[in-house]
DNA sequence: AAGTGGTCTAGACCACTCC
DNA sequence: GAGTGGTCTAGACCACTTG
């Protein structure tokens, strides 16, 4: 009949979060459970979702802080580098794993390669401002790019080494984009607690003469980033 | 043992679950926490995360499903209707309200009326195959548009109604997406269970002189759709 | 050592659907 | 009425951060 306590919690605590200002911290879990006279699940959970909306930012030991707005990227072929510096921020990159591994079905499907063809692997976690937004990880056809690994500086951009130092051009590309949780690995990598829904995008780039170029899977925060598409009648 | 316990049941229950086809029932939560010995609430979580994925679907009453795949709808600025149909949907349209309104700040900006203006609010609910998938509220200037509730086919397309009978010709557009937490009352409308992820799309559509159109804000169900963006170099 | 958020248990009651 | 998922409580222990 009526609304679920958390969210009539949730309300109230927004008006809270409102008086207080970015980055401030807000009262323990338990202490706020006991002013609201509801249990501490009950306040977790609106806690969560408000962690989920972006509104607030929790962190173990330390507390809950009122969250800064999101970032916004653009969901188009363009560098991340590039894009995040657009909008008065700083990139960073930090590699996870850069290994040859073996194409799967799905893979060889995407890459137009043999299934069991070598493809390069590389994971990375994209910063902005020093915080962790995003795993990005990259498949790309061996046989297409064998010096990959020489060519490519870790940290850098990945785009820029493509279309620089290897000549391609890159044509019409179509991204996926849905919700997801993600794995204790990936929300540790993120720094984030588990349980959070996630971005995911799906891409996989074409070069002008359609062959395709790489199989990227990226998962963003979904509490700290949203996109931004172009849309063309 | 660094990983929860729930994602562990997690896991586990996707091999259960994919042994089960396609809309078959799952044991009921008691049952299932007392077979893998946990208590309730973890597998709760458990089949909370499954339902976010969109592996899983809960129908209060009746019991907890194996879900079809995700719908995946494209990022553009096409009627709703034809791009259903394109994939072998049925589409299906419920008006929740169709009223004028006052112009907010924020409202007033993006359709560049005064604030306090008079303005067309429609929402209505979106469904694919008899399931409802989308809350869509769109505002348009009732100065640009004062015939538009005569000439509106409440449950028809509103994108035809405005390049048909309107003469309006759509222009550049851009469209926003973020994850956020449905309130009670767009839960109920999308049948969902309240604190599911959600899609949020925002968009203001102009037209090819570049003056705003519609304000559009579209809420689908996380777990049953995801979004098809095409990107051109 | 103290205090924080994160996970988990056992048990209760409510809301809904079907018989 | 019986059985399902949905909400909520009280209390416990763990993991992490800071003094």
């Amino acid at each position: 009949m009526s609304e679920p306590l958390h969210f009539v919690v949730k309300t109230k605590l927004v008006d809270v979060l409102e008086r207080l200002g970015e980055g401030a911290a807000l009262p323990p879990e338990r202490v706020l459970a006991k002013e609201f006279g509801v249990s501490r699940w009950t306040m977790r959970q609106a806690i969560r979702e408000l962690i989920a909306d972006g509104r607030l930012r929790a962190r173990q030991g330390q507390g809950t802080f009122v969250a800064t707005p999101k970032l916004v990227q653009p969901l188009a072929l363009v560098s991340y580098t590039e894009a995040l510096r657009a909008q008065g921020h700083t990139p960073g990159r930090e590699v996870v794993a850069f290994e040859e591994v073996i194409a799967d079905v799905e893979l060889a499907e995407q890459l137009k390669v043999a299934e069991g063809d070598p493809v390069h692997r590389l994971e990375r976690v994209l910063f902005a401002d020093g915080q962790p937004i995003g795993l990005e990880t990259t498949h790309l056809s061996v046989a297409r790019f064998p010096t990959l690994r020489e060519v490519l500086e870790p940290t850098g951009s990945l785009y820029r080494c493509l279309t620089g130092r290897l000549g391609v051009r890159f044509g019409e590309g179509e991204e996926l984009v849905e919700t997801v949780i993600a794995t204790p690995r990936e929300a540790e990598l993120l720094k984030a607690t588990q349980s959070l829904p996630m971005l995911l995008l799906h891409r996989t780039s074409r070069d002008t003469d359609g062959r395709p170029i790489e199989a990227v899977r990226s998962l963003y925060r979904g509490d700290r980033v949203g996109f931004r598409a172009t849309l063309r009648p």
